[in-house]
DNA sequence: TTCTGAAATTAGACATGGCTAATTTATCTA
DNA sequence: TAGATAAATTAGCCATGTCTAATTTCAGAA
């Protein structure tokens, strides 16, 4: 879960500015009460950073897990794309596999990669 | 759940020529009274069928899904091996991923496995 | 500056999947 | 055949992640 939040919500303060829980409820397809208390887990876990009814920030915790996550998550659907899976469907998978694949298979991954230099 | 379940019934039925519980706590690293209850759980969704203190058995659906996802298993793995992942590492990737792979993608990992033969 | 509507939160319920401790059942051996 | 032991089950607890209904807060428009 955390995961996929921080995710996210880094990607939600790139490109809008700023995370809201009705954004993130949209985008996860949940409800909002359910994004208030996963929220509320990640400020527990050091994640995020939060006053209530306010923006979510990531802690620098946060940012480095986020960063991770938003890593592997390229690799995996680059790799996909690589085989000749269609957009929509790569997404969709990654989004599943990347919390499976271990550094090693992340690694041969990007190797089988290297030379489509279609990633990055 | 359910398909991990079935999928290491069938195993250990052709293996071991039955499937009890305690095999089945220690291969998925649970404790008994944790099988037993989702062994209820798969009766009820009509996967198993069994009396209890006996071995448990899949019903025609059981084996359908169970052979589903053997048939999925055995592609991942195929597919890890084949980018020069280690054997270890494949077996334990392939089953956090296998839950999460569209039929499209399990095509795919399969023309890209062809001109190896190395599975089946 | 007040009020209204959207966003967020709280409260409380439910399903899933895990655990420990205690009990029951089945089986094998003495 | 009677006990002992290993397997299985029951009872009851916990954490996670979801929901709906009701309430509170905030911010922008009248």
């Amino acid at each position: 879960m955390a995961e996929d939040y921080v995710e996210l919500i880094a990607e939600l303060i790139e490109t809008r500015g700023e995370a809201r829980p009705v954004e993130i409820a949209e985008r996860l397809g949940v409800k909002p009460p359910t994004v208030t208390k996963n929220i509320s887990r990640l400020k527990t876990a050091g994640l995020v950073r939060r006053e209530p009814y306010r923006a979510i920030f990531l802690t620098d915790a946060g940012q480095d897990l986020a960063e991770t996550c938003r890593r592997r998550h390229r690799i995996v659907v680059a790799f996909l794309l690589s085989l000749g899976i269609d957009e929509e469907t790569a997404e969709r998978d990654a989004e599943g596999i990347e919390h499976h694949v271990s550094e090693t298979t992340l690694e041969a991954f990007e190797k089988a990669l290297k030379p489509h230099r279609r990633y990055k």
